[in-house]
DNA sequence: TTTAATACCTTGCAATACAAAGTATATAAA
DNA sequence: TTTATATACTTTGTATTGCAAGGTATTAAA
């Protein structure tokens, strides 16, 4: 037996779509690495973890939306920085707009 | 050689995450079948299709948010009318919640 | 009987988040 | 030197989901 909450699952889901555009909106505000951008991201009750992160950074860095480098780290292993690059700005862009649409659709099925 | 369009793709996962909020959203105005329902999201431009939809009307009814009753049409053959139960409007409340934190999670991470 | 207009449903596929476990690096303590 | 601790990066297996494409079924008119 086992207790299924299926609001949880929804808001898994609604956080699914938006990940990416998350990750490139703080990226394109300053430089990050991984635990810093899951601190991040839980901080406004987005929330990511490991398995989830990685795998979408190499994503983006395939597509040319980012780019990193090495730096160190007061302790521990060297971090992976990343960083937006101009594609990714432009993809940036068109994800703001996308947004915004998904947005406005739903208020019209609310309201319309 | 395919040329791919990410940020169709990304709108694309954007609406995943609330297909059914509109759903529930829509039947909880008032009872419809699924050509009408595509109708009505295309019109808000959160375009979907059957192969979606079906599959979608069916799940939400086995979850217990959905019920249904046929009725004729005018032409063709008889129509499935999805109608919202109470399990459904509660769950559409908790939606409404999930949906109204994600939208202020990206403000924040935007502004903040 | 055939055609047209609708409507409902299923199958196979690709993309994605997640849980869990694994690997690696640097420093301090034993 | 060895061990422990803290930190960081990566991979694997699984479940869910939307979608393209194709299939089935019903009604009425030609």
């Amino acid at each position: 037996m086992e207790i299924i909450h299926p609001i949880e699952n929804i808001k898994s889901q609604m956080r699914k779509g938006v990940l990416e555009y998350c990750i490139l909106s703080i990226l394109a505000k300053k430089d990050s690495y991984a635990p810093a951008l899951i601190a991040e991201l839980k901080q406004a009750k987005m929330i990511v973890v490991e398995g989830t992160l990685y795998p979408l950074l190499i994503r983006q860095k395939n597509q040319g939306f980012l780019t990193y480098r090495w730096e160190e780290s007061p302790q521990g292993p060297p971090r992976k920085y990343y960083m937006i690059t101009d594609k990714g700005r432009a993809a940036l862009q068109e994800m703001d707009q996308a947004w915004n649409e998904v947005v406005e659709s739903i208020k019209l099925i609310k309201n319309g």
